[in-house]
DNA sequence: CTGATTTTTAAACAAGTGTTTAAAATGAGT
DNA sequence: ACTCATTTTAAACACTTGTTTAAAAATCAG
């Protein structure tokens, strides 16, 4: 347990606790202060502003939510294998970080301020080359012909979903954390068998 | 155009457009008031506060919500019909009120005070008999072995997902509204045919 | 130790928040 | 025309908001 951290380390770490937990407006700078056990100007002297903050913030989830995807498709490994993997993965982190896709959808949603680096982010998955595999498999007949954009929605919602949705599902289903727990686990299996079913029909 | 609307049903109407497209914290009183062309004060004459109102507003929302998806349920039909017949309607719905599952997903996360009529939530379903009829199918061996959170877990997943995460989507892929609803009419397609095909596996 | 620099503090700022109040406008029934 | 309840208004309330300021404290170089 090192509390060897600088201040503004110590600010942005609460800031991004706050921020995931609650959203930009969810919360002021003095209770991100206050989390980090901080005078609130300090807040203003090491960043900026709340939006200033909320930005650093904001593109730090954004490149953990990208890395997490990204290194499976890097690895030397076949399609199905990657693709296999990445479920198994996203389930992963997601079970560790559920706020993440919400917290980027949303605040996405609500402010076009959020400026993402759009080409980075394509330009991080691309170079991975995996677009190159799944034309080239398809090409084969190996996998089902299905244009880039329908290939990651499809396997998205089926990682994301679950895990954004849990409040709402607990709810609706009468469940507790570790019923869901158990559910979400299953459920990685059930897909899993759906995407790669669909994807590569054996004939 | 009938502007024949009683004060109080105007600021609801406010307040349901200004909730859904800014989210609890993201709007204030005078800015509903605003937005229905009333005195704030009036807000308070006829809902007793901000959170008052705003509990309406999400259970209108949670309930066209529900509506949405039961009343294919309640037909006499296959099961497999009223599957398919539902990711058709939950889609035409989703691209008229696209806010709404992100909506209340992210209010019920951000405070379980949005006290959600579970049990009448879960009778609504149940009382259309889908789950035995559910449950029958796979008896009969027409339908896979799932547990019905799994199978809504599925279901909404691949339906809500597209909708919810639209900005992130276009964002990343780059994509036109026009583009990206092009692609949302395409998914729909992929996302019957492999959820359909995964359910009831020809032998 | 000294003087300059960096870091931290408490206090203040104007603007915005949810909410209340008390008076004005409105309209129906006598 | 007068009464009374309902509806609408402008103004005020206490408090929180993002942000700044000016001084105090801590740090560090010579």
């Amino acid at each position: 347990m090192s509390t060897e951290l600088s201040t503004e380390e110590k600010i942005k770490e609460a800031a991004k606790r706050v921020f995931l937990a609650k959203g930009f407006d969810g919360c002021s700078s003095r209770e991100i202060a206050k989390e980090a056990g901080m005078n609130v100007a300090l807040v203003y002297y090491y960043f900026r502003s709340k939006s200033q903050l909320f930005q650093l913030v904001f593109q730090a989830a954004m490149e953990d939510f990208m890395t997490a995807m990204v290194e499976v498709f890097s690895a030397d490994l076949s399609l199905d294998s990657k693709i296999r993997i990445f479920i198994e993965r996203e389930f992963d982190f997601l079970s560790k970080h559920p706020e993440i896709p919400g917290f980027i959808i949303n605040e996405i949603t609500r402010k076009e301020s959020c400026a993402v680096d759009k080409i980075d982010m394509m330009e991080m998955v691309a170079s991975t080359g995996i677009f190159q595999q799944c034309l080239e498999a398809q090409r084969k007949g190996e996998m089902i012909k299905l244009d880039l954009v329908s290939l990651t929605m499809l396997i998205l919602s089926n990682c994301h979903y679950p895990h954004m949705a849990r409040p709402l599902l607990q709810e609706i289903h009468q469940l507790s954390d570790e019923k869901y727990n158990q559910h979400l686990m299953l459920h990685k299996q059930y897909v899993t068998e759906m995407i790669m079913g669909y994807l590569f029909p054996k004939k």
